[in-house]
DNA sequence: CGGCATCCGTATTGATACTG
DNA sequence: CAGTATCAATACGGATGCCG
């Protein structure tokens, strides 16, 4: 039972380029995507929190992503009008939703990383 | 319980940037990798039928994301000495176990895509 | 603290043409 | 058929400086 694209009347198919479903799965597919999401798991976390927590992003991807995470309904951004200023993320619902595929695939791949660099090794001898 | 890497000895963890899950994270969350593993599901396919299966993808990045997905072990090429040639592509048994992460990924977005933009409607608004 | 604006080098990607 | 090679466009991403 494939669902309908409600905008435009046609079925949901990644494997249509002009499909929205596909602009959808840049979004989730990408590296940063999952660590925020996956971050966010447990709860609220605040913009420091967040770039301490995902070593190796930088200011800029991290912002740009939670923007996007935010357009696309699955982060909220609070914003404590306080001295120094506090802003906290949260996954929405639908946030969580998406949570549930995105930590089965870090799932995967740290319990399956020594299979690939096995692999990877065959592949390079 | 989380794996060791054993290369390093060091627990594997996609959130520390020097680990080699987040190199692999990379790979396996890629518009056309999620694309290219999904699509193997239903077993062998060559390769102009991925490239007429994936709509949008060029020559380059098909055969670059294919020849990737082999050195990390997920599918395999089988080159048939005819004339005209013919070239197989199969997942391994590795390659499976990554389908059903993907797939659920693949689905996921299938069916939130129309919720997804409701929020971004309201987000505009 | 939590950004935004800007600059800028590099990596990715797409289009096109060509080949065994 | 199944690629490779090449070039041009552009998006990605880091560094820096400034602000409420």
């Amino acid at each position: 039972m494939s669902t309908i694209h409600e905008a435009s009347g046609l079925p949901a198919d990644v494997y249509s380029a002009k499909c929205p479903t596909r602009q959808l799965l840049d979004h989730v597919a990408g590296k940063w995507t999952v660590l925020i999401v996956d971050a966010l798991a447990d709860g609220t976390m605040r913009y420091t929190d967040l770039h301490r927590r995902i070593d190796g992003v930088s200011q800029k991807m991290l912002t740009q992503t939670l923007r996007q995470l935010e357009t696309d309904g699955f982060v909220t951004r609070t914003v404590h009008p306080t001295i120094p200023p506090r802003v906290d993320y949260d996954l929405t619902e639908l946030g969580h939703s998406l949570r549930t595929p995105i930590a089965a695939l870090r799932e995967w791949i740290e319990t399956n990383i020594n299979r690939v660099e096995q692999a990877r090794r065959i592949a390079a001898s």
